[in-house]
DNA sequence: AGGTAAGCGAGACGGTACGTCGCGTCTTAGA
DNA sequence: TCTAAGACGCGACGTACCGTCTCGCTTACCT
């Protein structure tokens, strides 16, 4: 109904900025459309009409922080599948590990897990651009041969992914780069090619390939 | 500072009994202290001064339920591990998958996301006994063999459970028992001895004591 | 700090309406500002934005109704003060002898005897406009020498009020018409011009008198 | 149905003494039984069983304080009416006048108000005696021909005291002494024999002087 | 160029729930 | 059995935000 031709930048630009701020300084569940309005001078009906509440204006404001770089680059290529991967573990990890870093994170997952539409929109404007960075770079690495064949390349990410996500979010344990490595060589070791996968096939053969 | 010597157990009971009832009925966005104290017949009063918010209560509702089997069990010890856990597995999957069942669990988790506070409580008190079970069959594994010694058992439970929380948050695919296979058997060729983790070690050895 | 000049006058009528109602009906005591507001259809806010509390509302919902002539009238003066405050002074007494009728002033007591604030408002609002209409009858009456010239006035109008509250209040004795006769009778006799007062005449005759 | 010859004495003390010392502190509107119990070292039970509400536990501290001397003594009677009334009327002046006196009259009548039960017991077991004594020194003032004799005493004490109550609650103005001896001045004249009260005399004469 | 319709800031509005306070009742332990 | 203590069901308090709505105002488009 709004005609998006005549909208504000300006407010745009102040909302977002003010959610992304009160985000920082009290957390999600102290964030309010109200707050969000006072500190961004503005009218609470602008909130209202463009985005609809203050979690679809956290996901904007995530959004456009991440596409500042237009979008996540694809991962290098090596050829050593678990020397590419290791940074961006090691990254993930150490974003977890810091409160302010994770505060948004919090505040999307908290969202995601309470609405099952606002779930569909963060998962494929956010999320998944970030998955299928890692997802890309195994599917080299499995036509490469680093990766065993039978291997569902989204069990994989997730399998790298989920156990970092667990721990960070029940607070089951330290967050450390240690763990990062730990979780990377666990995974490695559940893709690399292997006897146990070729029943019957020789082992050794495609262990000397990895 | 209250007296719990003086508590009324018929009170506790019925706000247990009336949170889960609202929890199933509404969701946990829906839940409110007010709600839950008029379906219990209740004041609200009560509720604040044992508890202090919906949050605990549901926590305690929780705990209540699945400690009504006097703790989780220990899992049985076949000798093949893969074999005693997949049933483990595949009935988190099937909790997860189901909306119903899995809307306590979505509740609890937002709550630990909210409040560091209640994260601690909510893992030592529901959590971690579950985790163990798994932890400690995995430690009789590796006490036999089929596990490498290397491991960190937690990490290795995160790496079977965290895949599977992650997917179920973020919505990223569906949760079948083909994916509870699927990361039930990445998890068990990450944690199984092989040539991998020994260099320079024939890698049949251990495979053979597996 | 409100902006009152977007105030809504629908919910300004409705709220003094449903105070006035709600008085009638169930008594100061149990006049509460929850019921108001439900009456009315009316946010709470909306009654503490505007007033603060139920005894302002009631207050405003009074001299809204007294207001309605336009401000009480000025007394007639036929030039016999007694015939003209007799009138008055007995629609006074009736007020107060109907328990119906005198429940709001009971109840703007009761606020005047609990905040000196409020005690402010009423007089100048409720109060003075009414007994001045007597003052000003008792001020023609003097200047007509009807009244003993060094009588204060507001100490004449009390004399002829004060007593039949303090009666309706303390319950002390009947408010019948009789005593309403009665009260003015020694008060007319307390005014008019006598021996006593005038200096110059024999003193010693009505001091022999007494 | 409680047995009052088991009760508590030190706790009827420290209940009275309590209720007095809020009432100076904070005021009628801001007692409240859980702050008398809690000040005089008693349970709430011990409060409602002997007395049912603070009301009734204001009126018997009250009355515990008047009846220290043995009731109200009778006034004087030196043969000049005025002359023996004066340092009571100005006595109950300044007691009116100062906030911190009238603190607890102001809290019986709030009381007296709002409770017609209450009002009788106030009337009967605090006011009356005191109206009486006023009342009393009038009758033997008639007796001897310093008040006319067609007088009313209840309406003759109510023209004495009503004023006065009434400038108090309603804030109209000083209560000082030339009030106390303006009012007193008015109401002598009122109750002073003359030629206006006195059929056969003359009445031309003071009609003239109006 | 002027008129008009939109977005805008502001914030009042009807609501819901909050967390607190005090009520008057009831229960427990101790004297 | 009375008492101190205080938990309880209840109801109202005054506040915070919700999401909708109504104001003037600015601003850009469209005759």
């Amino acid at each position: 109904m709004p005609d998006a031709a005549r909208r504000s930048e300006r407010s745009r630009n102040a909302i977002l900025q003010a959610a992304m701020d009160l985000l920082q300084e009290k957390g999600y569940a102290d964030l309010t459309v109200e707050g969000i309005a006072a500190r961004a001078g503005v009218g609470k009906q602008t909130i209202y009409r463009w985005w609809g509440g203050r979690g679809p204006v956290v996901l904007d404001a995530l959004v456009e922080k991440h596409s500042g770089s237009g979008g996540p680059p694809a991962l290098p290529d090596t050829g050593d599948l678990e020397a590419d991967l290791r940074p961006v573990i090691r990254a993930i990890v150490a974003e977890l590990a810091d409160d302010r870093l994770s505060a948004t994170t919090r505040a999307l997952t908290i969202e995601t897990l309470s609405s099952e539409d606002f779930a569909g929109r963060m998962r494929d404007r956010l999320l998944r651009p970030q998955l299928d960075t890692v997802k890309n770079r195994l599917r080299s690495a499995r036509a490469a041969g680093q990766v065993r064949a039978g291997v569902d390349l989204d069990q994989a990410v997730e399998l790298l992914i989920g156990p970092m996500y667990h721990r960070w979010m029940m607070r089951t344990g330290p967050l450390t780069e240690e763990y990062a490595d730990g979780i990377l060589e666990l995974a490695m070791a559940a893709l690399r090619p292997g006897a146990a996968d070729r029943p019957g096939a020789p082992p050794t053969a495609s262990s000397d390939l990895m």
